[in-house]
DNA sequence: ACAACTATACCGTCTAGCCGGTACAGTCGA
DNA sequence: TCGACTGTACCGGCTAGACGGTATAGTTGT
């Protein structure tokens, strides 16, 4: 393993990351099957040599996918943390597939997953649970917390399914405020009138 | 052609369907990949040939099947608007993975569908059109219609990723009907007070 | 000098699809 | 009623190409 900083953006291994960002691609526009040695190579403007020295095998290619993955996940978390509109908020309008590096990373795990890889599928699970505990700590209530969740896993699977169809079912701007606002009326009625973090912006 | 009649339950033509389900069956449980045509004459206990004689080709054989799941959904949108706990009731209690042959058509559909092929999504999307529409004549809020079918999706992908995983989220009986009481709580606020249907069960 | 590649050739396996053949049930004219 | 023939349902071997992976010799920037 080269010495190299983990977190930095990238200043001496550019490559690795398109060889990423490739195999994300293919996955999300075209499921696993397309996504093969060959044409990661190939998107990436590298010779499958090339690839095969960055990562050895495809299963190097997956964990490699899979970890960078978890690492945006766990900012996301604490973003959905922080968020200033309260974490249901921000939960729900990123759920809706936006082309954030998370999003692609996300609808490309979800791809190994449905191709049954173990591995991605605990990632999955793993990102979720967090994600949950995140709603939980913030809604007082488990059964709102899941429902909450249960939307936004929802909105994923439609934006992801949507994501090159005809017709998609717009989930614009203003239909997202709504939606937030309806599942506000979840939330203000079994929680025992303590702090509680709907807020919604302007 | 034989006069034989095309709906009947099946007298003298199980191998057809034995491998749709063989088909089906390998798309739940390995994903996309691993639903070749050996396999899936394999798990039918049928040869190569066999197969091809019935379906001349893998797209024949996915048509096929979402010939089969476009038929097994029209009749839930049947069942769905006749329920007798109402339809908001009967769509989420059938939204978590039952194993009824619906359920497994419909995750083999969305396999296909993350495979990207074109077919299976327009299926896939018309199915949820059906059931959105059923559920906005039972709701009479197009928006909180729009938050239960998010809901019934979510229910939906989360228990084909459980399948056979470790931890399932486990939706009992009992944590199904709380979340039913609180999807009750987004329709008595914005109707007016019209005959809406919600009934739960004891 | 060395890391980071490219290019090309290869191997074994898997995959979709094709084809010739078989078994057998039914039909039909003589 | 019997032989010729037809259609249905299947078997199993085959091929071309794709796939993951290996190997290796050469190139380029620092």
């Amino acid at each position: 393993m080269a010495p190299m900083s983990k977190n930095a953006p990238a200043p001496s291994a550019p490559t690795r990351d398109r060889l990423l960002d490739a195999f994300e691609e293919l996955l999300v526009e075209g499921g696993e099957r397309s996504a093969t040695l060959d044409s990661v190579a190939a998107a990436a403007a590298v010779s499958k040599g090339g690839l095969l020295y960055h990562f050895a095998s495809k299963d190097a290619l997956v964990d490699g996918l899979l970890a960078r993955l978890d690492a945006l996940a766990r900012e996301d978390a604490d973003n959905i943390r922080t968020a200033p509109a309260g974490p249901v908020d921000y939960l729900i309008r990123t759920s809706v597939h936006t082309g954030s590096p998370l999003d692609r990373a996300y609808i490309a795990g979800s791809r190994l997953a449905q191709g049954r890889d173990p591995r991605a599928m605990q990632v999955l699970s793993d990102i979720r649970r967090r994600w949950l505990s995140v709603i939980e700590d913030a809604v007082h209530d488990p059964d709102t917390a899941q429902a909450i969740m249960l939307i936004s896993d929802g909105l994923y699977v439609n934006s992801s399914l949507a994501a090159h169809e005809i017709t998609p079912p717009s989930h614009t701007d203003e239909s997202m405020t709504r939606l937030i606002t309806l599942i506000g009326r979840l939330l203000t009625h079994n929680t025992k009138s303590t702090e509680l973090d709907t807020r919604l912006p302007a």
